[in-house]
DNA sequence: ATTATCTATAGATCTATAGATAATGC
DNA sequence: ATTATCTATAGATCTATAGATAATGC
């Protein structure tokens, strides 16, 4: 179950397909998202999105009703573009701090690409809609708890197989994780320098070093006693 | 010398003060500064700012000649407000891992108590001019750098002071705790918990003691080595 | 899907005026 | 006291643009 799974692109529920119309569609859709990134989700208005895609504004409203519509498919678009970029690829990979790890890399490699020109799309909505209440915070915090639950299940799965200390706060380190990667977006989007990516890799692993089995956080224990 | 050393709130170089006026124009900026990490630099209007200060639109043109000058000196009444709330505090401090503390303190401390309701203003201005260029991306850039500098600054008086390890990589510890602390902003804003504000002080504790002298990153030193 | 059109609102400008202050006259 | 002037503001109004709708074409 991945933390897009309810979003699929263009299906309408009982609706005839329309093979154009999708497509149309989620053209538009794919835009408004990358667009949200840079103008942001109230900043992106439907005359540059008409003009983005090369169509004309009440062409849009054949796809969406309303501007609130547009906004929550985007972000449904983004979830599901967010899914199969950063997600789908750590969902192969063998659990734990391997998981993590993937699922770090994945996430630092769709920054770098640039899959969201405006860096990932989740931090940037939620800065914006905060402070918003309405359905597009509801959605933007549905899609965020339901990715710092795989960094815990991660961190889980790591103290089950031993991989690290059993007796970490997993939220705590969750926490440091995800500052990390947070920290890699702001960063390397304000500053244009691959170098924050690199940082977040290495943060990531000292967070890691740290929780090693045999050094428990802020002690230094035997290392003749790591091994158990 | 402080990060908004550049600006002094309503003075106007070589105008006679008008002392009525003078706090016109600062309840304005003060309200400006608020609203925008709420409604976002973009999403502030005129009307909306007029209404919260309770005057009509063309009183605040009084003020300011364009919707741009007010934009830019909100952004320098908030790097005025950062000072004196989060700055100024630390500069007191005694140099090193203690300035470095109180800092952070600080800082956690103004988004805890609300100095501004959407959180860090320059979290929330950066995120939303990451990608516009322009004077106002230009300021919030410059603020950030001194914040960087200011932290980094921190870390070598530290290495100096023999506290932490001066081996350490500068950049590289910055770039950790300032993700400590933009996490912390991102989920306290985000989920209203002051959780957060905890996990981000021991996030902070966690990589310092990384660095404590003798606890070389990534190694595990004899213990009785640790105490020189 | 387009063109034409509607309504609301944004930023912006202009003119008028209330309240205060300064300069002047008696 | 009187007149002139200044400062801060309000109300009316302008232009541009946003979201939205209706009529129409392919």
């Amino acid at each position: 179950m991945s933390v897009a799974s309810s979003s699929k692109i263009g299906s309408e529920g009982s609706e005839p397909r329309r093979s154009k119309g999708q497509s149309s569609r989620d053209i538009i859709l794919l835009a408004a998202a990358k667009l949200a990134t840079t103008k942001g989700l109230n900043g992106l208005s439907l005359g540059d999105l008409a003009a983005e895609v090369g169509m004309s504004k009440s062409g849009l409203y054949a796809h969406f009703k309303s501007k609130e519509e547009l906004e929550l498919a985007t972000i449904e678009t983004a979830a599901a573009i967010f899914d199969s970029e950063v997600l789908q690829p750590a969902m192969k990979a063998y659990k734990g701090t391997e998981q993590l790890k993937v699922l770090a890399h994945s996430f630092l490699s769709h920054l770098e690409r640039k899959v969201f020109p405006g860096g990932c799309f989740f931090a940037a909505a939620a800065s914006e809609l905060d402070t918003r209440p309405g359905p597009a915070r509801d959605l933007v915090v549905d899609v965020l708890g339901k990715w710092l639950s795989f960094l815990s299940q991660c961190i889980i799965d790591a103290q089950k197989l031993g991989e690290i200390d059993p007796n970490a706060e997993v939220a705590q380190v969750v926490f440091e994780i995800e500052a990390m990667l947070l920290a890699a977006n702001f960063l390397f989007v304000m500053m244009n320098d691959p170098i924050h990516l690199t940082q977040a890799r290495r943060g990531l692993e000292n967070v890691l070093a740290r929780l090693a089995v045999g050094v428990e956080s802020q002690k230094i224990t035997n290392p003749l006693e790591a091994s158990k």
